[in-house]
DNA sequence: ACGATAACTGTCCGATCGGTCAGTCCTGAC
DNA sequence: GTCAGGACTGACCGATCGGACAGTTATCGT
């Protein structure tokens, strides 16, 4: 072996994550991540079962975390569950903004991959929450804006501290919803 | 000839916009188009000079009308900027819908379209405008948020009534800069 | 020292893409 | 009628893509 396998599998997820974010998952190729790696195209395809089976195992983590985040707000009652949704959806675009990044780079043909595929039901009831489950249209509007400006903001990466960014889409968020502290 | 040369074209526009909001810029090919419209894939190079060329001339109206709001807000003073930039920006979005919902699909392809160069630098221009011309990290992280959540509620077209959608996207993003009015 | 096996690669393949081009078809002016 | 020219098309081209596969290299247990 010319590498311990570990290496490698790292290396080609560590620059197909970067080459994904900034370029979209169509915009690059396998080629272009072996580049990137240094090793041949086919050497990508002996770690990963295809291109797909890459873009799976990077966004597979941020998946199981909105789900978790999914199952916890769907435990909470109308009046706790915005605050939570605010807070925990925050904490997740932080936590994978990159991986936010690769999403809005490519959105259709991430979002139409299989391991993302309970992604828009989620964000749908993340929605939901968000608006403390009401149906006025002018709450769910406001929910909307509020998805979009995490989601912007955290694939942006404004070159701001990392804890006045979270502060600010905490509280931005919550002024968004006329949630009132 | 077959058809009035303005009908075929017409109908290219059309079926592209539709096409490329659905599965972005990258995502569909001149034989997709030629399919949708009803005529050969041949017949859309005989229109346009490329596929390039159909792109440009659908965004281009909304890049012009965006260095048109560009320009209007130069000219502002900073205390009045904030809210000229809010409703210009929306009313813009809103106009575009359709087109910010191409950009939303492909942004790094569609961004670095000649057409749309300028782009890029009046997105930061109203990003500023929006934070008021501050430098304080705070307010440019609430006007990232801005921009953001109206350019995905437009995108995700909200089944909501048009006067209550820009209502509060005015009253949204307004609360979410911490403008009182 | 030496197979067995994992790691890796060069090369080829079919599909699809945007684009070209010679040629056909239709229409309207005369 | 006819003919010039715009509208349109089928067939083809080179480039690029994701992927398949046989073969080579390096490592390790024995």
């Amino acid at each position: 072996m010319a590498r311990s396998t570990s290496t490698l599998r790292g290396q080609i997820l560590e620059a197909a994550l970067d080459l994904f974010a900034t370029h979209g998952y169509r915009g690059t190729s396998l080629h272009d991540i072996a580049t990137v790696v240094g090793c041949s195209k086919a050497s990508l395809l002996y770690h990963f079962a295809g291109k797909d089976a890459i873009l799976t195992e990077l966004l597979s983590p941020a998946g199981e975390a909105l789900a978790e985040l999914d199952a916890d707000l769907a435990e909470l009652d109308d009046d706790r569950v915005v605050e939570a949704a605010v807070t925990g959806y925050v904490d997740l675009a932080l936590r994978f903004r990159r991986e936010v990044t690769v999403l809005f780079q490519d959105i259709t043909e991430t979002l139409c991959h299989p391991a993302l595929a309970h992604v828009p039901g989620m964000a749908e009831r993340l929605v939901a929450s968000l608006a403390g489950r009401s149906t006025d249209p002018k709450r769910l509007v406001t929910a909307h804006m509020v998805l979009g400006a995490v989601f912007v903001t955290c694939a942006g990466d404004p070159d701001v501290p990392a804890d006045v960014l979270r502060e600010e889409l905490l509280h931005g968020s919550l002024r968004t919803l006329g949630h009132t502290t």
